[in-house]
DNA sequence: TGTTCATATCAATATTTTTTGATTTGAGGT
DNA sequence: ACCTCAAATCAAAAAATATTGATATGAACA
């Protein structure tokens, strides 16, 4: 079973407008660092930081070219999220009722 | 639009150890504070903070009975945050490929 | 090899979140 | 009305997270 502390790791990615900010950035595709930072209120340290919480969630993952860096959306880590939160919040097999 | 502030907060519920351990406690049926409180390391005053962080996430709601506050898991506050976690992780409509 | 450019890392500070203990509120019971 | 108990709220302290500016790394290219 996966300690909470990793689950969290996973939602922490989720809960900063900066970071859901990259997110909705890399919805229409690959984007460099340098691309994403520029419309954001961020500097280079900072999208870095940012960047590094993202890919540790799996939401995210990196390419190398040359000096760039290029992040896009991963579909597993999507789909890992989405286990996991059903498996967090889904009452377990035994109770079958609870609230609408 | 949902604002970021709103996304993140549903997030916000499932970024710390102690609340992923009283949703589990809630996935078995709906509990009362007193009995949620006592398994874990958390004073009074502490359970009262995390419960109305949950509540405000939506993926938890709590019925007065008497003196006793009762929290459950809301079903619709699951699918809807399940919903927020595709609009947000999901590339969009136009661009097709994205990283497995 | 030396220079430039993109990004990562580091250390210090600022900000936010969590914890704690004390107090308040409000529903019952006597 | 008074007392008790469960839970919420508040203010202060502690802990975690985010931001900033400076520096390091490492790829490309002259």
């Amino acid at each position: 079973m996966e300690s909470y502390q990793k689950i969290a790791k996973v939602f922490k990615a989720l809960c900063d407008p900066k970071r859901l900010a990259i997110l909705e950035q890399l919805r229409s595709g690959e984007k460099c660092a340098c691309v994403l930072q520029e419309p954001m209120d961020l500097t280079q340290s900072g999208l870095s930081y940012h960047m590094k919480i993202l890919c540790d969630s799996g939401l995210v993952v990196s390419r190398q070219e040359g000096k760039w860096t290029h992040y896009r959306l991963s579909e597993t880590g999507r789909e890992k999220a989405m286990h996991l939160l059903l498996a967090v919040t889904a009452p377990d097999a035994a109770s079958a009722s609870f609230d609408k």
